[in-house]
DNA sequence: CCCTATTATATAGGAGTGCCACATATCGCA
DNA sequence: TGCGATATGTGGCACTCCTATATAATAGGG
Protein backbone atom coordinates (compact mmCIF):
# COMPACT_ATOMS: atom_id res chain seq x y z
CA UNK A 1 0.00 0.00 0.00
CA UNK A 2 1.75 2.94 -1.13
CA UNK A 3 1.69 5.76 1.11
CA UNK A 4 0.42 9.50 -0.36
CA UNK A 5 2.05 12.18 1.38
CA UNK A 6 -0.83 14.64 2.34
CA UNK A 7 0.04 18.29 0.56
CA UNK A 8 0.90 20.43 3.84
CA UNK A 9 -1.15 23.41 4.02
CA UNK A 10 0.72 26.81 4.53
CA UNK A 11 0.00 27.97 8.39
CA UNK A 12 -0.47 31.39 7.22
CA UNK A 13 -3.29 30.26 4.62
CA UNK A 14 -5.54 29.69 7.74
CA UNK A 15 -5.15 33.62 8.82
CA UNK A 16 -8.38 34.41 9.00
CA UNK A 17 -10.14 31.08 8.34
CA UNK A 18 -11.29 30.09 11.78
CA UNK A 19 -13.87 32.95 11.99
CA UNK A 20 -15.99 31.16 8.56
CA UNK A 21 -15.11 27.49 9.75
CA UNK A 22 -16.56 28.21 13.21
CA UNK A 23 -19.75 30.51 11.80
CA UNK A 24 -20.32 27.88 9.30
CA UNK A 25 -20.11 24.73 12.56
CA UNK A 26 -23.19 26.60 14.53
CA UNK A 27 -25.26 27.44 11.45
CA UNK A 28 -26.75 24.11 11.62
CA UNK A 29 -26.92 23.47 15.92
CA UNK A 30 -25.61 24.82 18.49
CA UNK A 31 -22.00 23.55 19.25
CA UNK A 32 -19.57 23.80 22.35
CA UNK A 33 -15.72 24.35 21.54
CA UNK A 34 -14.11 21.31 22.11
CA UNK A 35 -16.98 19.86 19.54
CA UNK A 36 -16.04 22.72 16.77
CA UNK A 37 -12.57 21.64 17.20
CA UNK A 38 -12.97 18.02 16.62
CA UNK A 39 -15.62 19.02 13.86
CA UNK A 40 -12.98 20.94 11.98
CA UNK A 41 -10.49 18.35 11.91
CA UNK A 42 -12.92 15.33 11.13
CA UNK A 43 -14.74 17.39 8.19
CA UNK A 44 -11.40 18.20 6.36
CA UNK A 45 -9.99 14.90 6.59
CA UNK A 46 -7.19 15.82 9.57
CA UNK A 47 -6.18 18.66 6.69
CA UNK A 48 -7.19 21.18 9.11
CA UNK A 49 -7.04 21.70 12.52
CA UNK A 50 -7.32 24.68 15.34
CA UNK A 51 -5.91 24.67 18.60
CA UNK A 52 -7.64 25.35 21.18
CA UNK A 53 -5.47 28.09 22.20
CA UNK A 54 -6.39 29.67 18.99
CA UNK A 55 -10.24 28.75 19.28
CA UNK A 56 -11.50 29.93 22.44
CA UNK A 57 -10.31 33.42 22.37
CA UNK A 58 -11.21 33.47 18.86
CA UNK A 59 -14.86 32.43 20.30
CA UNK A 60 -15.32 35.41 22.97
CA UNK A 61 -14.37 37.45 20.29
CA UNK A 62 -17.14 36.21 17.60
CA UNK A 63 -19.68 36.54 20.77
CA UNK A 64 -18.56 39.93 21.56
CA UNK A 65 -19.48 40.90 18.33
CA UNK A 66 -22.88 39.76 18.32
CA UNK A 67 -22.11 37.44 15.80
CA UNK A 68 -23.18 33.83 18.12
CA UNK A 69 -23.96 33.99 21.65
CA UNK A 70 -22.76 31.85 24.09
CA UNK A 71 -24.60 29.50 27.16
CA UNK A 72 -23.53 27.73 29.57
CA UNK A 73 -24.73 24.07 29.93
CA UNK A 74 -23.93 22.00 33.21
CA UNK A 75 -25.62 18.34 33.81
CA UNK A 76 -24.38 16.68 36.91
CA UNK A 77 -21.43 14.46 37.36
CA UNK A 78 -20.18 16.37 34.09
CA UNK A 79 -17.75 19.50 33.12
CA UNK A 80 -19.53 22.15 31.87
CA UNK A 81 -20.13 22.72 28.55
CA UNK A 82 -20.57 26.44 26.43
CA UNK A 83 -22.93 26.24 23.83
CA UNK A 84 -22.71 28.94 21.11
CA UNK A 85 -25.41 29.45 18.73
CA UNK A 86 -25.47 32.08 15.40
CA UNK A 87 -27.26 35.14 15.79
CA UNK A 88 -29.40 36.48 13.24
CA UNK A 89 -26.62 38.76 12.69
CA UNK A 90 -24.27 36.49 12.77
CA UNK A 91 -26.36 34.70 9.82
CA UNK A 92 -25.85 38.16 7.62
CA UNK A 93 -21.98 37.81 8.66
CA UNK A 94 -21.80 34.29 7.33
CA UNK A 95 -23.39 34.99 3.99
CA UNK A 96 -21.13 38.19 3.32
CA UNK A 97 -18.06 36.10 4.47
CA UNK A 98 -18.98 33.22 2.21
CA UNK A 99 -19.44 35.28 -0.73
CA UNK A 100 -16.43 36.99 0.26
CA UNK A 101 -14.41 33.90 0.31
CA UNK A 102 -15.51 32.79 -2.81
CA UNK A 103 -14.54 35.93 -4.62
CA UNK A 104 -11.04 35.04 -3.35
CA UNK A 105 -10.60 31.94 -4.15
CA UNK A 106 -11.76 33.39 -8.03
CA UNK A 107 -9.09 35.85 -7.56
CA UNK A 108 -6.67 33.38 -6.63
CA UNK A 109 -7.14 31.22 -9.56
CA UNK A 110 -7.17 33.93 -11.74
CA UNK A 111 -4.16 34.67 -11.44
CA UNK A 112 -2.33 31.20 -9.83
CA UNK A 113 -4.13 28.94 -12.13
CA UNK A 114 -2.46 28.99 -14.88
CA UNK A 115 0.13 31.28 -16.38
CA UNK A 116 -2.29 31.59 -19.29
CA UNK A 117 -1.33 34.16 -22.23
CA UNK B 1 -26.40 50.34 -15.27
CA UNK B 2 -27.18 48.68 -11.56
CA UNK B 3 -24.04 48.33 -9.60
CA UNK B 4 -23.29 45.49 -8.32
CA UNK B 5 -21.27 45.36 -4.81
CA UNK B 6 -18.25 43.49 -5.36
CA UNK B 7 -18.01 41.13 -2.34
CA UNK B 8 -15.46 42.22 0.28
CA UNK B 9 -12.36 40.13 0.76
CA UNK B 10 -11.47 39.51 4.20
CA UNK B 11 -7.89 41.59 4.77
CA UNK B 12 -6.69 38.31 6.97
CA UNK B 13 -7.19 35.77 4.27
CA UNK B 14 -4.31 37.76 2.52
CA UNK B 15 -1.76 36.51 4.84
CA UNK B 16 0.62 34.08 3.30
CA UNK B 17 -1.28 34.07 -0.41
CA UNK B 18 1.16 36.60 -1.41
CA UNK B 19 3.62 33.80 -1.70
CA UNK B 20 2.13 31.70 -3.81
CA UNK B 21 0.86 34.70 -6.06
CA UNK B 22 4.25 36.23 -6.83
CA UNK B 23 5.65 33.04 -7.39
CA UNK B 24 2.67 31.88 -10.11
CA UNK B 25 3.55 35.60 -11.39
CA UNK B 26 7.08 35.24 -11.96
CA UNK B 27 7.11 31.83 -13.48
CA UNK B 28 5.81 32.50 -17.38
CA UNK B 29 8.76 35.38 -17.94
CA UNK B 30 11.20 37.64 -15.29
CA UNK B 31 9.07 40.24 -14.06
CA UNK B 32 9.91 43.11 -11.28
CA UNK B 33 7.85 44.54 -8.50
CA UNK B 34 5.75 47.39 -9.50
CA UNK B 35 4.68 44.95 -12.68
CA UNK B 36 3.79 41.90 -10.33
CA UNK B 37 1.76 44.46 -7.89
CA UNK B 38 -0.55 45.70 -11.35
CA UNK B 39 -0.81 42.23 -12.42
CA UNK B 40 -2.21 40.85 -9.43
CA UNK B 41 -4.54 43.90 -9.04
CA UNK B 42 -5.68 43.23 -13.25
CA UNK B 43 -5.52 39.72 -13.17
CA UNK B 44 -8.35 39.57 -10.46
CA UNK B 45 -9.85 42.30 -11.73
CA UNK B 46 -9.28 44.60 -8.84
CA UNK B 47 -10.39 42.01 -6.28
CA UNK B 48 -6.79 41.43 -5.08
CA UNK B 49 -4.44 43.97 -4.43
CA UNK B 50 -1.46 44.36 -2.60
CA UNK B 51 0.98 47.41 -1.51
CA UNK B 52 4.30 48.03 -2.07
CA UNK B 53 5.07 47.95 1.43
CA UNK B 54 4.05 44.24 1.86
CA UNK B 55 5.54 43.45 -1.77
CA UNK B 56 8.41 44.43 -2.01
CA UNK B 57 9.96 43.33 1.45
CA UNK B 58 8.29 39.72 0.55
CA UNK B 59 10.35 39.84 -2.88
CA UNK B 60 13.75 40.17 -0.49
CA UNK B 61 12.92 37.21 1.41
CA UNK B 62 11.99 35.25 -1.60
CA UNK B 63 14.95 35.85 -2.99
CA UNK B 64 17.02 35.22 0.31
CA UNK B 65 15.31 31.89 0.43
CA UNK B 66 16.51 30.89 -3.09
CA UNK B 67 13.26 30.60 -4.59
CA UNK B 68 13.27 33.52 -7.13
CA UNK B 69 16.51 35.68 -8.20
CA UNK B 70 16.48 39.10 -8.97
CA UNK B 71 18.78 40.99 -11.47
CA UNK B 72 19.12 44.88 -11.77
CA UNK B 73 18.08 46.45 -15.29
CA UNK B 74 19.24 49.73 -16.32
CA UNK B 75 18.29 51.73 -18.90
CA UNK B 76 19.70 54.95 -20.03
CA UNK B 77 17.10 57.41 -18.71
CA UNK B 78 14.71 55.40 -17.05
CA UNK B 79 14.63 54.45 -13.00
CA UNK B 80 16.39 50.94 -12.44
CA UNK B 81 13.73 48.24 -12.11
CA UNK B 82 14.51 45.10 -10.48
CA UNK B 83 13.68 41.53 -12.23
CA UNK B 84 12.80 38.46 -11.08
CA UNK B 85 12.53 35.17 -12.09
CA UNK B 86 12.10 31.46 -10.33
CA UNK B 87 14.49 29.30 -9.56
CA UNK B 88 14.64 25.59 -10.34
CA UNK B 89 14.14 25.43 -6.20
CA UNK B 90 11.39 27.80 -6.40
CA UNK B 91 9.53 26.13 -9.40
CA UNK B 92 9.41 22.63 -6.89
CA UNK B 93 8.03 24.96 -3.79
CA UNK B 94 5.28 26.88 -6.23
CA UNK B 95 4.33 23.53 -7.58
CA UNK B 96 4.18 22.38 -3.37
CA UNK B 97 2.32 25.28 -2.89
CA UNK B 98 -0.35 25.06 -5.66
CA UNK B 99 -0.98 21.46 -4.32
CA UNK B 100 -1.07 23.11 -0.89
CA UNK B 101 -3.27 25.62 -1.65
CA UNK B 102 -5.53 22.93 -3.79
CA UNK B 103 -6.14 20.87 -0.56
CA UNK B 104 -6.80 24.03 1.64
CA UNK B 105 -9.86 25.29 -0.37
CA UNK B 106 -10.94 21.82 -0.92
CA UNK B 107 -10.87 21.47 2.93
CA UNK B 108 -12.44 24.65 3.58
CA UNK B 109 -15.53 23.73 1.12
CA UNK B 110 -15.82 20.81 2.84
CA UNK B 111 -16.96 22.40 5.93
CA UNK B 112 -18.17 26.12 5.05
CA UNK B 113 -19.50 24.45 1.62
CA UNK B 114 -22.93 23.68 3.73
CA UNK B 115 -24.11 22.33 6.52
CA UNK B 116 -25.15 19.12 4.95
CA UNK B 117 -26.30 15.81 7.37
C1' DC C 1 -5.61 3.29 44.31
C1' DC C 2 -2.58 5.69 41.11
C1' DC C 3 -1.47 6.97 36.43
C1' DT C 4 -2.81 8.23 32.00
C1' DA C 5 -5.92 9.48 28.17
C1' DT C 6 -9.87 12.04 26.88
C1' DT C 7 -12.98 15.65 27.42
C1' DA C 8 -13.33 20.74 28.19
C1' DT C 9 -12.05 25.46 29.08
C1' DA C 10 -8.58 29.28 29.93
C1' DT C 11 -4.43 32.64 29.48
C1' DA C 12 0.30 34.73 28.75
C1' DG C 13 3.84 35.40 25.49
C1' DG C 14 5.70 35.11 20.91
C1' DA C 15 6.08 34.60 15.67
C1' DG C 16 4.80 35.89 11.15
C1' DT C 17 2.50 38.71 7.56
C1' DG C 18 0.41 42.64 5.55
C1' DC C 19 -0.82 47.68 6.18
C1' DC C 20 -0.15 52.79 6.99
C1' DA C 21 2.78 56.53 6.67
C1' DC C 22 6.59 58.29 4.85
C1' DA C 23 10.68 58.85 1.77
C1' DT C 24 13.25 58.90 -2.65
C1' DA C 25 13.61 59.43 -7.70
C1' DT C 26 12.55 59.68 -12.90
C1' DC C 27 9.49 60.63 -16.80
C1' DG C 28 5.66 62.80 -19.44
C1' DC C 29 2.25 66.21 -19.73
C1' DA C 30 0.03 70.65 -19.04
C1' DT D 1 6.41 74.48 -12.17
C1' DG D 2 3.15 71.13 -10.67
C1' DC D 3 1.05 66.74 -10.88
C1' DG D 4 0.33 61.86 -11.86
C1' DA D 5 2.29 57.56 -13.01
C1' DT D 6 6.21 54.72 -12.60
C1' DA D 7 9.49 52.39 -9.33
C1' DT D 8 11.81 51.13 -5.09
C1' DG D 9 12.63 51.30 -0.01
C1' DT D 10 11.83 51.36 5.48
C1' DG D 11 9.94 51.77 10.47
C1' DG D 12 6.38 50.67 13.38
C1' DC D 13 1.76 48.90 14.11
C1' DA D 14 -2.29 45.53 14.06
C1' DC D 15 -4.06 41.14 13.70
C1' DT D 16 -4.30 36.11 13.96
C1' DC D 17 -2.62 31.81 15.14
C1' DC D 18 0.76 28.84 17.83
C1' DT D 19 3.52 27.09 21.86
C1' DA D 20 3.43 26.28 26.47
C1' DT D 21 1.09 25.99 30.52
C1' DA D 22 -2.80 25.50 33.79
C1' DT D 23 -7.20 23.80 35.67
C1' DA D 24 -10.71 20.11 36.20
C1' DA D 25 -13.74 16.03 35.71
C1' DT D 26 -14.46 11.20 34.05
C1' DA D 27 -13.14 6.53 32.41
C1' DG D 28 -10.05 2.69 32.04
C1' DG D 29 -5.65 0.00 32.77
C1' DG D 30 -2.34 -1.79 35.80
Amino acid sequence: MPHIAAPSIDPEWKKGSAELLILSLVEGAPRHGYEISKLIEQRSQGALRFHAASLYPLLYRLEKRGWIKGLWVEKAGERRRRFYRLTAEGAKVLATQRDGWAAFVRAMNLITGAEHA
